[in-house]
DNA sequence: CGGCTTCTTGATCAAGGTCAACCTTTGTGG
DNA sequence: CCACAAAGGTTGACCTTGATCAAGAAGCCG
């Protein structure tokens, strides 16, 4: 369950914010955000923040902590759709579209701010360009979706698991939470076969084989890059676009 | 080569805003989607609408036809993101990112509205609720990709063809191209292929099963489906919901 | 009637799934 | 402090699904 006593850190002086990776909030937007933010939320390890198939779910904004997002499949497998970090927006779809479809998870403890929901709408009318921020985080979501869809049909195992080390590793280091070729990686063994795909035993040999190339090492919750280009090239893989900052609520 | 000699039908008039799928225009939005109108072009089976890595692509309706959206992967292996049908927008990826990383590739002849690109801005601060509707049906959109990827990762090679099934068949009956347990369907091996990431020998076999067991069938360019639910068991496929319409440009 | 391309079918092969045993760690109670 | 249990992770043996290779059918033009 939800556990309110954190400290309710005021938007304007949101460390998230001072990341470059970030679009800079004009004044009156600051407020607007501001004043749409109602809570401050924290969820244990692997408690659940959004159940799918809620109707009510609140808009959140992921502070501090890992999450996965995923549903269950056929015959009731789990699949982890995409993993989430700070500055990620959870349950748009629920604000939006009026119901969330996947559910969400704690990978790590983590923090989230609460938004209003219902101000979207407001928000749009009120700040066109943070909106078009927006739609434009998504259109952005949906070009990584697209790689992915491309590495998971044309690769193979190797290449599965090399995409999602260099995309989360990317992420992270966007965030400065990744120190030259080394990024924690919280997720267990059986998350990320369920994130890539594959069995959790086929996973183990993949990461063995990985490491045994020296292309990348998952140990102690901790992943090793020695080499970024070469992990690169098991993969089909964009160069990253720096110039579009991301919106963050 | 585009062909432009189609006659340019006015957006009052679009027989495609009919349908009750698309959110309806209110009189002075409809004003400004006349006035981002600069063209009607059409294409001829097989060819190119946009090339990958297109830096000013035109943003586009499609307007008659089907289309394919695609990314070469691993050895230059394609791979078919999606379908597009009428009412689908074309490369808004590039009106608003600067850049399409996909190529989309006309399966009939087709025509498309050419919009300019450069007054997405203007809508979002003139027509709120039209830009409200445009980032629904992002999310919309996002949330199909999460089923895709769900019966990708834990379905086999029939619940492969089974969603693509099943959702191209309900999007062409949103849009009246669908009669009854009847669809056409204009794709080749090969293009199915490439859709549901099979090669196409195994494509082949999959569709033999399918036919075998009166589940669908694929012959001369048209689907046929006896059983919708019967199909639908194979696969994890959501509820349609009927609520959300989608905008349309 | 060839000579295309598309589609199907059969035989073989490999990537990855499944089952089971085993090896760690971590945690708990005597 | 140790014994034991439980959970996570690895490894090996075997099997299934779908890829690959190769040969035919079946259209569809010229």
């Amino acid at each position: 369950m939800p556990n309110s006593h954190v400290p309710n850190i005021p938007c304007a002086d949101c460390p998230l914010r001072r990341k470059t990776m970030f679009r800079p909030l004009a004044e009156p937007e600051l407020e607007f955000v501001t004043r749409m933010k109602s809570a401050h939320v924290g969820f244990g390890q692997r408690e659940n923040i959004v159940e799918a198939g809620q109707v009510g779910a609140p808009l959140m904004t992921l502070f501090e902590g890992w999450a996965v997002r995923y549903r269950r499949g056929i015959g009731g497998r789990r699949h982890i759709l995409s993993i989430l970090l700070p500055g990620d927006l959870v349950a748009a779809e629920g604000a939006l579209l009026g119901r969330v479809e996947h559910s969400v998870m704690a990978i790590t403890p983590v923090s989230l701010c609460v938004l209003d929901g219902r101000t979207v709408a407001q928000l749009f009318a009120a700040h066109t360009e943070l909106a078009l921020a927006l739609y434009r985080n998504q259109l952005d979501e949906m070009r990584w979706f697209d790689v992915e869809a491309v590495n998971d049909c044309t690769g193979d195992a190797l290449a599965r698991v090399a995409y999602v080390f260099l995309h989360t590793f990317d992420r992270l280091r966007e965030r400065g939470l990744a120190n030259g070729t080394v990024c924690g990686f919280p997720l267990r063994r059986a998350d990320l076969a369920d994130r890539v795909g594959l069995s959790a035993m086929h996973l183990s040999r993949t990461l063995a084989t990985l490491k045994r190339q020296r292309l990348a090492t998952l140990i102690d919750n901790t992943l090793y890059i020695p080499s970024r280009p070469r992990l690169a090239g098991l993969v089909h893989y964009p160069l990253p676009d720096e110039t579009t900052k991301r919106a963050l609520l």
